[in-house]
RNA sequence: GCCCGGGUAGCUCAGGGGUAGAGCAGUGGACUGAAAAUCCUCGUGUCGGUGGUUCGAUUCCGCCCCCGGGCA
């Protein structure tokens, strides 16, 4: 069983009621929720969760170490093997979609491949791509080509090279009951700023304050919304008030972000409308 | 009560006699190893109200209302 759905939408809720009725391990498909360190921000199941079933691939990856979808498909897959099928439950369209569609076996890129890419200017790395990758992806899009450049940089052949021969899925979607919850947006704002301020209630800044002298935006957990901005707060940069303001903006930007993936990569899974 | 400054897009504001624009917010979209990331698109709103001047007023003038500040 899989479960998507935006932040604060519930989805964790109503897999572990699932978990625990059926006997089912609960496996985290949430790309922030993998790693260690910020478990109140990035919502993390707590210990009183984690007593009413079993839970996969939460705060496995220390908070300073790299990860990325393909980890995550090569930490996913033992676990699709277990005698009864797990309810995966995340709101990471992308892993999602590697999961059930595939993902291209592309090697890892070397390290020092991207800090050489990150020297680079976009134009520099755009006149280093295959054509037929340039025609692909969207050129303005930094991300998009720096990546298809350390592919083609760190393999000698280009990205849609390597995408035109991806393999099939780990889990065909036919093989699940996969479910999207779609909540009103208007509802699902309100609950985004409640729960910061349940984060809060449940020690968010303090979690911030022991994070703080380990803090490093450049890791990948420190893209948890609302850790930069309590880090912020505790540097006397911004009010409390500001913090939790701006967190609870970026929270609902990513909402829709996730919105539209789920609309128009996720539009053959079947919608639970909430409220 | 008088004087000064304001009242323009959800918010903050710019503009100016030929019916108006920015930022933010918001919308729609893209996205096969950074994805809670990254990127693209979209701006008509009685220009506070009402009279007047004018071919034409949101823009100028009068009055009224509201919000700041000052003086009584």
């Amino acid at each position: 069983m899989l479960i998507a759905g935006p932040t604060a939408s519930g989805k964790s809720e109503l897999a572990l009621r699932i978990a625990e009725a059926q006997g089912r391990a609960v496996v985290n498909a949430d790309a922030l929720q993998v790693f260690d360190g910020w478990r109140v921000l990035t919502a993390r199941p707590g210990a009183e969760d984690l007593a009413r079933a079993p839970h996969v691939l939460y705060g496995h990856v220390p908070f300073d170490a790299p990860y990325s979808v393909g980890d995550w498909l090569r930490d996913i897959a033992p676990h699709l093997q277990a005698p009864v099928p797990p309810v995966i439950v995340g709101g990471t369209g992308l892993y999602f979609s590697a999961l059930t569609e595939g993902l291209a076996d592309i090697p890892i890129v070397p390290e020092d491949v991207r800090a050489e890419g990150d020297a680079l200017s976009l134009e520099a790395l755009r006149a280093g791509l295959d054509a037929d990758t340039a025609r692909r992806i969207d050129l303005a899009n930094r991300a998009r080509v720096q990546r298809a450049w350390e592919v083609f940089r760190a393999t000698g052949r280009g990205l849609a090279a390597w995408q035109d021969e991806t393999a099939s899925p780990l889990l065909p979607l036919a093989d699940t009951v996969p479910l999207v919850l779609r909540p009103d947006r208007d509802w699902l704002a309100a609950r985004i700023a409640a729960r910061f301020d349940t984060m809060l209630a449940e020690g968010a800044l303090d979690e911030a304050r022991a994070m703080r002298p380990r803090w490093d935006p450049a890791h990948l957990s420190s893209k948890a919304i609302g850790a930069a901005e309590l880090i912020a707060h505790l540097d006397g940069e911004m009010s409390l008030d500001q913090a939790r303001d701006a967190a609870i903006l970026a929270s609902r930007q990513y909402a829709k972000r996730q919105r539209t993936w789920f609309r128009n990569r996720m539009a053959s899974w079947r919608e639970v409308l909430l409220p």
